[in-house]
RNA sequence: GGGCAGCUAGCUCAGUUGGUUAGAGCACCUCGUUUACACCGAGGGGGUCAGAGGUUCGAAUCCUCUGCUGCCCACCA
């Protein structure tokens, strides 16, 4: 075997190994054999190049999936991208009007904007795939998908027409958000409030109108046709049912009927509203109602898709935007004297999270989701579906019910889905799927083709790029064609994704799943936050603090990335990020690098699949041990997907007590190379899921290239419920030896030998050896014990065991009644605190639920607990 | 307005049905040219767990209230 390099340098190995893994063909699930699992990839937009956030989603796929085919499962992780609709056209449009292009769908047209699109498109996708191989994302890339590819769309324009046949997708006028600057609907989810400035005006429609009203967008009292007042507001009461005609400039003059609705406060500013049924979302459920009881009130359309005022809004304000319209209609009010009150607010809005602008309210003919409909084969709505999916089950089925981590998302959820309304799916955007209907005079058609015969077109429309993302789990598996991979692959094990898609993608997956397929998407759901700077701010090309994980590798290497993302993480939680923590994980891959190279020098020959050796002396004892809790402990974390603490108990093994303690050993104590050689062959095997690279060398240097780490087996263990007493001892010897200087640096106790020596790791090792007999002497040590020797003398006690003189000083006298009594308490707090231990300790639930770390810790408390408590009986 | 989370060492964060003395990484201080590793080793300092009450033999952990920070949702017209 070869001398291993000093340093570990990864830039050296990483694109080779990443080579090797994929000619193995062991990233293709069909070249493994055992149970399924599978793991879908959140397609990332093909807007542009990856950042740390997909950096730590790729960490987290991909240690999950290693662990999984490691265990001996048949591990799926599909990847694929997103054409991202709305985000790409937005995207390069913007580009192209930063070179000159100012109005790009004007001056390109349908066709040609669209190739410009794809070239964009497609040009990111191979830059985003090739990124995803430089974080050794072990992905099938023979199953690679992408939501705009044929099989994709056939998926999208099937599911389109069920749906339509159900009546669950239908064809509408109603008010929707406009983006004026996209050209474009979106969907309620798709708008960022934000806080802004504003004036609110309070003013009447004419001097004989009885009510005065309050507006921040006075412009669109132009087509106000109703004032709405709470039904049990006493002031109003007589008004309701009574119509008004005001003249305010528009094209007619009002007719503003007076109704009745709970929703408007009676104490809130006049405790009336000016009801503009075309320009907001609220206003126009009024009107909905108001039409539902027979009682009809106008819709007037005074703002159009341009953003400027229609006609209907007069001739005084035709054409104007609305914000000239504004200054305009408060003027006119200024000077009929019909202004009463102007006041500076903060006021939310929302805006197109794409485009930027605020969007306009405006009523429209537009596609809609309809989820409230009862299904008439299921006699439940989508909503149903979608709550019943995280509660009770899909179809009522426990065994169908998807596990949110963290849980309290559950509810988030749940919420969402009580304040739903239709979904939106249709955009005025070019870029993404179209919509499959056609028209001709008055007949609609629905199919996945055109149909045939002449004069038919098809809707201009596109789909929102949520409706394809929904089917991704299913989609990507071959439906509806191909159903081995569903069989075998759907429901999906496990995924992962921000907290801030839930309501986007995991809602309308487990919209679109249970609906089309009748099933959950995927059993278990894993929510990471968002990563942030040291400072606890976002990353952000305006901030000018993003780290480029592609730059990060080049310097630290990927497992060292990787590592850092995963450390200190839980999930739901945002984390910071910053160059120090790659470094110390930088180290720690350099750590692991040298303690291999130290062990496979002392090792002649190294054995790829060594069984557990005997252990000889109490450090073997104590290793050993040590390392089957870990192996438990690692594994009943990655099943719970706490990434953060696995890694965490694995350094600690690995560093503080493998290296600094065992290895130090073993310098001292021979015949210990076949417990070196098995313990660094499970660290490798336990630590190659979190660091793949790194493992994989150390493994191909010593065992040859032609073995890959990748598929070993998973070094599973049994669950220690009982702690070895040599473990403790060990452990004892450990406290021993650094609670010795501690004392001495009180000035409490002085030993004779001197402990000066005790620098140095390999002397502090050598220490233990030559002073083994002292050392056990002084393990049966005890306070009191010196204590009594103490009080005996009054003021200071010397005493020998074996070889070593210990002398006490004490600073006074001790009250001998005092001290009994302080006993006495210590004796009867320490029997409860040993009886609930007991309790616990017996409790199965416990013992099967908690880590192997905790019950193993419990069980030492309780153990010294007691011996503690003999001596005090003792004493008393 | 409603909801959710956070407040633990100088910084970033863990802390598992409540368990005696609250942890890690980084930073800081002291010492060390010990041939696996200075991307290292040995040791050290540093926390009234945001505050106030309560439950308990025992609370960072459970309950109540308060304060601050952040996020999500929302029809304050």
């Amino acid at each position: 075997m070869r001398e291993l390099p000093k340093a570990y340098e990864p830039q050296k190995y990483e694109d080779l190994i990443y080579k090797r893994w994929e000619e193995s063909g062991f990233f293709n699930p069909d070249n493994l054999t055992g149970e399924p699992f599978s793991i879908l990839f959140p397609p990332p937009n093909v807007t542009g190049v990856l950042h740390l956030g997909h950096a730590l989603e790729n960490s987290l796929m991909d240690t999950m999936i290693r662990y999984q085919r490691m265990k001996g499962k048949k591990a799926l992780l599909l990847p694929g991208t997103d054409h991202a609709a709305v985000a790409t056209q937005a995207k390069v449009e913007k580009d192209l009007i930063k070179h000159g292009h100012l109005h790009p769908r004007e001056e390109y047209g349908r066709e040609k904007l669209l190739d410009i699109i794809r070239e964009f498109a497609e040009s990111s996708k191979a830059t985003i795939l090739n990124q995803i191989k430089k974080m050794g994302t072990s992905c099938d890339w023979s199953r690679l998908a992408y939501t705009f590819d044929d099989k994709r769309s056939l998926a999208v324009n099937i599911v389109f027409k069920k749906m339509y046949d159900h009546g669950l997708i239908y064809r509408g006028y109603r008010v929707v958000n406009w983006s004026v600057k996209g050209q474009s609907t979106c969907s309620d989810d798709e708008l960022v409030h934000i806080e802004r400035d504003a004036k609110m005006y309070t003013f009447k429609y004419s001097k004989d109108f009885p009510l005065v009203i309050s507006s921040t967008r006075p412009e669109t009292k132009l087509g106000d046709t109703a004032v709405a007042v709470n039904p049990k507001d006493e002031h109003y009461q007589k008004y309701i049912g009574q119509t008004f005609v005001v003249d305010v400039g528009a094209q007619k003059p009002l007719n503003i009927k007076i109704i009745a609705d709970d929703g408007v406060e009676i104490e809130f500013g006049t405790g009336a509203l000016g009801v503009t049924p075309a320009h907001s979302a609220i206003d126009y459920e009024m009107y909905s109602k108001q039409k539902a009881q027979g009682t009809p009130i106008d819709l007037v359309p005074v703002i159009g898709t341009d953003g400027k005022m229609l006609a209907a809004a007069g001739d005084k304000y035709v054409g104007l935007t609305v914000i000239e319209a504004r200054i305009k209609f408060v003027e006119w009010l200024k000077e009929n004297n019909l202004l009463i009150k102007e006041e500076d607010i903060k006021q939310n809005v929302g805006t197109s999270d794409r485009f930027g602008d605020v969007v306009e309210a405006l009523p429209l003919t537009q596609w809609f989701v309809d989820v409230n409909k009862i299904i008439p084969s299921k006699n439940k709505s989508l909503k149903d579906l979608m709550k019943e999916a995280v509660t009770v089950g899909h179809n009522g089925d426990i065994n169908q019910k998807i596990k949110i981590t963290p849980e309290r998302f559950e509810k988030v959820y749940l919420n969402w889905i009580d304040n739903l309304r239709d979904w939106c799916i249709s955009r005025q955007i070019w870029w993404g799927h179209r919509v499959p209907v056609w028209y001709k005079g008055e007949e609609i058609y629905c199919d996945l083709k055109a149909p045939e015969g002449e004069g038919w077109s098809q809707d201009e429309d596109t789909l929102d790029t949520w409706f394809s993302s929904g089917l991704w789990t299913f989609s990507t598996l071959g439906w509806p064609d191909d159903l081995k991979d569903i069989g075998a692959y759907h429901p999906t094990s496990w995924m992962q994704m921000g907290n801030e898609i839930i309501f986007f993608w995991m809602a309308r997956m487990i919209l679109m799943t249970t609906y089309a397929v009748d099933a959950i998407p995927f059993k278990e759901v894993y929510i990471h936050g968002m990563l942030r700077d040291e400072h606890g701010k976002k990353f952000s090309k305006s901030a000018n603090n993003g780290i480029d994980p592609l730059d990060a590798i080049k310097e630290y290497g990927c497992d060292a990335l990787r590592l850092s993302l995963l450390s200190g993480i839980s999930p739901g939680n945002d984390s910071a990020f910053y160059k120090e923590k790659i470094e110390g994980s930088r180290n720690f891959v350099n750590k692991l690098w040298n303690i291999s190279r130290y062990v496979f020098l002392q090792i002649e020959k190294a054995d790829k699949n060594i069984l557990k050796p005997k252990a000889k002396t109490l450090s073997d004892k104590w290793i050993l041990s040590k390392l089957e809790i870990v192996k438990a402990e690692t594994e009943k974390l990655l099943d719970r997907s706490d990434f953060s603490l696995a890694v965490e108990n694995l350094r600690t093994f690995t560093w503080a007590e493998f290296a600094d303690w065992y290895l130090e050993i073993a310098k001292v104590e021979s015949g210990k190379e076949e417990i070196l050689n098995y313990i660094l062959n499970t660290i490798l095997k336990l630590w190659h899921p979190f660091i793949p690279f790194v493992t994989e060398q150390i493994w191909s240097e010593v065992y040859g290239a032609d073995k890959i780490l990748m598929v070993e087996k998973w070094p599973s263990a049994v669950i220690p419920t009982v702690v070895e007493e040599s473990l403790l001892q060990f452990e004892t010897i450990r406290n021993i030896v650094t609670g010795i200087r501690v004392l001495r640096a009180e000035n409490k106790i002085e030993p004779v030998f001197k402990l000066e020596a005790m620098i140095g790791a390999g002397k502090k090792l050598n220490l233990i050896k030559e002073n083994s007999e002292i050392i056990k002497s002084l393990a049966r040590l005890e306070s009191l014990e010196i204590l009594e020797k103490a009080q005996k003398s009054q003021t200071s006690a010397g005493f020998v065991e074996g070889d070593v003189e210990i002398y006490v000083e004490l600073s006074g006298a001790i009250d001998l009644d005092k001290e009994k009594e302080r006993l006495q308490k210590e004796f009867e707090s320490l029997t409860k605190f040993i009886n609930g231990l007991e309790n616990k300790l017996a409790n199965e639930e416990f013992v099967k639920n908690a880590p192997p770390a905790v019950v193993e810790k419990e069980h030492q408390k309780l153990s010294e607990a007691q011996a503690k408590l003999d001596k005090i009986e003792a004493q008393l």
